[in-house]
DNA sequence: GAATCAATTGTAAGCGCTTACACTCACTCT
DNA sequence: AGAGTGAGTGTAAGCGCTTACAATTGATTC
């Protein structure tokens, strides 16, 4: 199957050549240090012998990879991707590479996957939001890794982050949904425990509806985690309260679609018989019918930011800065004036 | 900022627990080669000092890593999410990490990234579709890495693979749809150029439609890049040609939902005006309004089997089979008899 | 009691790179 | 002409692990 010829490495390169093997490392890696003779010279062995630097051997020796790890807490849906692309984008100008893992949403195994992002020699990472052990926070500062937190920023922490405020983001949104005359409420919530952006969304709402004279507490809330499905059922559940809500609030886009589309099946008009809000503002959004109505992130923005601001950390630059950004509402056709 | 307390090494740990280093290597590797008395007080050191391993340094003296790397053509859109994610839990399962990246649909890049998996020592490599360069394969081949396609599996190449025969899927999906009576067909394809999933769809309309006696030359095609947006403008045009087509057949799910999301905007009511079906049925189709016509593809089913077989061939168990799965065709509201 | 053997543990040689430091060799400057 | 300079190159010491092989130990056997 497999030919047996190994595997060039850089002694190959230095004998065949007839220079030693710190000067082929210098034309790979300080070109200025190296004659252009010789580096021409080598430069044509590497090529002949297809020879490909070992990235571990070269970690290891340099201790240090042009590797950033993102963990985000899923990949299953778009939330995180078109913020992810530009990070990616980003960093990719700059000569790092990026590696990503996915969390599922669970604390534990994104304690993991950092430990083994810095086992693999990240030199920074991105991570989503801030709720998590605070043993994991000490391990990093003692590892030394500069990491950036995004999707979230709050004004009383001061740990590097990219991001808004998700509570006021929410509570701009409901102050909208109550001038436009709406009493009943029912939310759709993500998952609270372990996830801030999602306790911040629904705290926002709470505060709204509690700075308009409302009890927040009479607000029925389905707390489910962020899938199609799950929003299509938690939003059937909501229409049986009588008498109904006259707007669902939802977490995000996807439990969004979800009652979107279970609000079809069950033949009710929106925004006609309900009115239904989303957040995040992905594709999806805009796909859907009516066109849903929204919190737009700037997650290109974002993902920019967060690659820069993180660069800058690596780099001895900056010692990390915290970065908020302003969100606005998307008015679509799933909201409607009561 | 960062204490300057140093990581601790194997050798810190065999120190403090007065071992030797190779007594603490097998404790983390083959436990049962060591007593049990040696490995608790080992375990301890090092649950005391935070050791992990560093995984460079690792790869470097074991030559493996348990990782596979996967590329991707994008993350932006879930239409290779479902798969992934399946993909990623079976390899975890068997103790095996993923690393991911994507190449844009573009080759080059992709040729560029098989090269920086292999470097970082993947053991294996999860590849999408057959359009490469021949000297990607040989360099795979000359390395020793085994490798799997997925998302396309073709009956004359014999490439370990996993998937389904594009054009197949979509010719029967094709007759279907002439079947129901549609004789004025458009079609709305990916980029073909280095998109062998892209080319055979296209081409099974055509054949199917060669069958049926119509002439496929006549058919309009447009050829735009997988984005919501793409589909809606790439619809907008189509619906411009005298006489309109009564269906409109998209290369994936992506370009189905710009294009019904255009329909809305144009007042065009779907299927009663016109028709539209996709191919992949993402959870997507099925909160678009109406509910989208499309070729259903088992995502986690492949995912899964790709991460089996992988395994397999990396571990010596396998030289690299093909499989080949069914699609069917899952019926929605978009596609109408006419 | 000596020999045999299996179970543990230790020794030390790399794995393929980077880089501090040493060295060589034209030139330039008094 | 001799010293000083700096560009270009080589030498060799690791980086933190794994693992073949050697050594030790205690138990078992005759």
């Amino acid at each position: 199957m497999t030919t047996p010829r190994s595997i060039p490495t850089l002694d190959d390169v230095a004998r065949v050549a007839g220079v030693s093997t710190a000067t082929v490392s210098r034309c790979l890696n300080e070109e200025q240090k190296v004659s252009a003779k010789t580096r021409e010279r080598v430069m044509k062995v590497i090529n002949e012998l297809g020879y490909t630097p070992n990235f571990n051997a070269r970690a290891m020796a340099a201790k240090r990879t042009n590797t950033i790890g993102a963990i985000i807490p899923t990949m299953e849906n778009a939330i995180f991707a078109r913020g992810l692309q530009a990070f990616q984008e980003t960093l990719y100008a700059s000569g790092y590479n990026l590696l990503v893992s996915s969390s599922a949403y669970q604390p534990q195994l994104e304690a993991e996957q950092i430990r083994a992002l810095v086992a693999r020699g990240a030199d920074g990472l991105l991570l989503i939001g801030y709720a998590r052990g605070q043993e994991v926070y000490d391990y990093l500062e003692r590892r030394g890794i500069p990491t950036m937190l995004a999707w979230a920023s709050l004004p009383d922490r001061d740990h590097a982050s990219v991001g808004f405020d998700n509570c006021a983001a929410m509570r701009m949104l409901a102050d909208r949904v109550l001038s436009m005359g709406h009493i009943r409420i029912a939310v759709i919530s993500g998952i609270i425990e372990g996830n801030d952006r999602a306790e911040g969304r629904l705290r926002g709402i709470k505060e709204s509806v509690a700075a308009h004279g409302l009890d927040p507490g009479q607000i029925p809330v389905i707390e489910t985690s962020y899938e199609i499905e799950n929003g299509a059922a938690a939003f059937e559940t909501l229409m049986q309260i009588d008498p109904k809500p006259t707007v669902v609030m939802c977490g995000n886009d996807v439990l969004a679609a979800g009652a979107i589309s279970k609000a079809h099946e069950l033949g009710l008009r929106i925004p006609d018989d309900v009115s239904i809000t989303g957040f995040d503002d992905i594709e999806l959004a805009s796909v859907l019918q009516p066109q849903l109505t929204t919190v737009h992130v700037p997650h290109r923005e974002m993902g920019c930011i967060a690659a820069k601001e993180l660069i800058d950390m690596v780099e001895g630059r900056s010692t990390g800065a915290k970065q908020q950004l302003a969100v606005s509402i998307s008015m679509r056709g799933s909201l409607r004036q009561i």
